[in-house]
DNA sequence: CACATTTAGGGGTATATACACACGAATGGC
DNA sequence: GCCATTCGTGTGTATATACCCCTAAATGTG
């Protein structure tokens, strides 16, 4: 088995996606997207870069992903105390939908656990950990 | 535990892809343009159906992939038999290209194994095709 | 306080990815 | 052999992602 592990990663990455996409279709918002409106709540009104910081993400990734958001109503961005910084909130319509998705979310995403076991989540945090040099 | 298995999967393939990429940079190539000459060649001037189909990559997003290469001038695109198909042929440089690359990739890829080992390989295999639901 | 430096974001450009639709070519039924 | 259908690609639009450079704002140094 001389399969490309990187390739292998990001083709699983991407039919994951696909999959918790479809059961988090009926609130609207894609996976990434219900990550980010997590992560927001979790920090409370962020910056750009504090956000990016906690999600690994790029800022200028991040950035084009929170416009997106804010195109959509679901976030609004405010310029900080700092006038360089830009604060990140959360919008009603946001909370509607981040709402909406939970169930969905854990519906989804206890399939999963229940078809790894807890076992394999945990040796799948172990494996990832140790091919990106993440210890976590 | 109850992060998000969908975005640990997403980061972890985020940051691998890097990792590989930086191995790849001296070849001029990325990560998944090494893929994609590589599968070219196995398969033979296949095409973009053909492609698609062993890649499990969308059509239109294989389209544009090949693409690049060919604006790179690492593939070539005719038109097959069948006029509606176009088939996909590597070219010297593509080959020259993919020869340089081949020894990174080994060498990145002897680390990746290395790092989890053949034990984790496996697990690793045994997860994703579970979570995707690929028995292979 | 003035000026150099650092820091936060924005914008340009680029790859990688998908879905929906249009279009031309092949194929199959009659 | 015509016409309906199917099939392979291309294109429009969209998200997700990263790198590099620019600008404006803050900060630190003399």
């Amino acid at each position: 088995m001389d399969t490309c592990v990187c390739m292998d990663l990001r083709s699983a990455a991407r039919r994951l996606t696909e999959i918790y996409d479809s059961a988090l279709a009926p609130s609207g918002i894609t996976t990434p997207q219900f990550s980010q409106l997590h992560q927001i709540q979790a920090l409370g009104t962020p910056t750009f870069k504090a956000l990016s910081e906690a999600s690994g993400l790029d800022r200028s990734t991040l950035g084009r992903n929170i416009r997106v958001l804010e195109k959509l109503g679901l976030v609004d961005i405010a310029v900080g105390e700092d006038a360089r910084t830009r604060t990140i909130g959360v919008t009603k319509k946001g909370q509607t939908a981040f709402r909406k998705a939970v169930p969905l979310w854990k519906g989804i995403q206890g399939e999963m656990k229940d078809s790894i076991g807890s076992e394999g989540r945990g040796q799948l945090t172990q494996l990832l950990g140790k091919l990106t040099g993440v210890t976590a």
